[in-house]
DNA sequence: ATGGCGTATGGAATACGA
């Protein structure tokens, strides 16, 4: 079984993308966020005859918004606000598989505005208050993937430039410690890192600096977290680098999981 | 120290991204 997650920056935007990803990729399960559109117009009879019949969206007019595209039957959605504020961060579903029912959690963190002080910036307390409702929101050991664009990098070798970037919103000091806990405190695998532990590992390239990818200036931002208790059913995964080369692309690249269950 | 570019909204200029 095959996870995929992405941050499309605008559903509508990148539907030929979308296509070209599920095509390429081949994913059982395509997590998005920013999808950017009210959940009723998401448009599910795109994903269907992209061969993802199956969809769950929670997201509102203009911005934010996340969604999970399936294969295979879902069931349980929910769409519990996080972090206190219901603007559309939070999607989750299971799936049946070999190795029992599978639930999947497609998550977008608030980005946390400009400066990493939660005194003076209501939208780094808002990442810092969702962060610490993560830490215990998904507790439990079941077969569990969660993940998604969680805007923070969490380790030196995350950003390309960690002595500059520490400096910043996304991988200043409180945000990598608070994003440990909530791995620790959820007992995750992050399986980027599981399946390379060492060396360059990005998800994300700015628009603003229009080089930044070519130079690979860029940041792990994207994560896919697995239940630990369920590592041995790790075969692979990368980050899909490609679509980030094309034609007015995502910031964001795909990042895959492949799982060794099967559906049903 | 700052901005760079891009999407969405609405139909110009602004919010947001990180």
């Amino acid at each position: 079984m095959r996870i995929v997650t992405w941050n499309v920056n605008g559903l509508r935007a990148r539907a030929a993308h979308v296509n070209r990803v599920i095509e390429e990729l081949q994913p059982d399960i395509l997590m998005m966020q920013e999808i950017k559109m009210d959940a009723a117009i998401f448009p599910v009879d795109d994903f269907a005859a992209a061969g993802l019949p199956h969809t769950a969206a929670h997201g509102f007019k203009g911005k934010h918004g996340v969604a999970i595209a399936s294969r295979h039957p879902l069931g349980d959605i929910d769409k519990a606000v996080i972090g206190g504020i219901d603007d559309g961060r939070h999607v989750s579903a299971t799936v049946s598989t070999s190795g029992g029912d599978l639930r999947l959690s497609s998550l977008y963190v608030p980005s946390g505005g400009d400066k990493p002080d939660v005194e003076i910036n209501d939208k780094f307390a808002h990442k810092m208050a969702f962060m610490q409702e993560m830490k215990s929101f998904f507790a439990g050991s079941g077969f569990h993937v969660a993940g998604g664009d969680l805007n923070i990098a969490p380790g030196e070798q995350d950003v390309h430039d960690h002595k500059k970037c520490r400096r910043q919103v996304g991988h200043s000091d409180g945000e990598r410690a608070i994003m440990a806990e909530a791995i620790e405190a959820g007992e995750w695998i992050d399986t980027g890192r599981h399946l390379q532990p060492e060396g360059p590992l990005f998800s994300w390239w700015g628009y603003r600096f229009p080089p930044a990818f070519e130079r690979n200036l860029g940041w792990r931002l994207d994560h896919l977290w697995l239940k630990q208790g369920h590592a041995e059913k790790i075969t692979g995964g990368s980050v899909f680098r490609d679509s980030r080369g094309w034609e007015k692309p995502s910031d964001h690249a795909p990042v895959i999981l492949d799982l060794s269950v099967t559906a049903g």
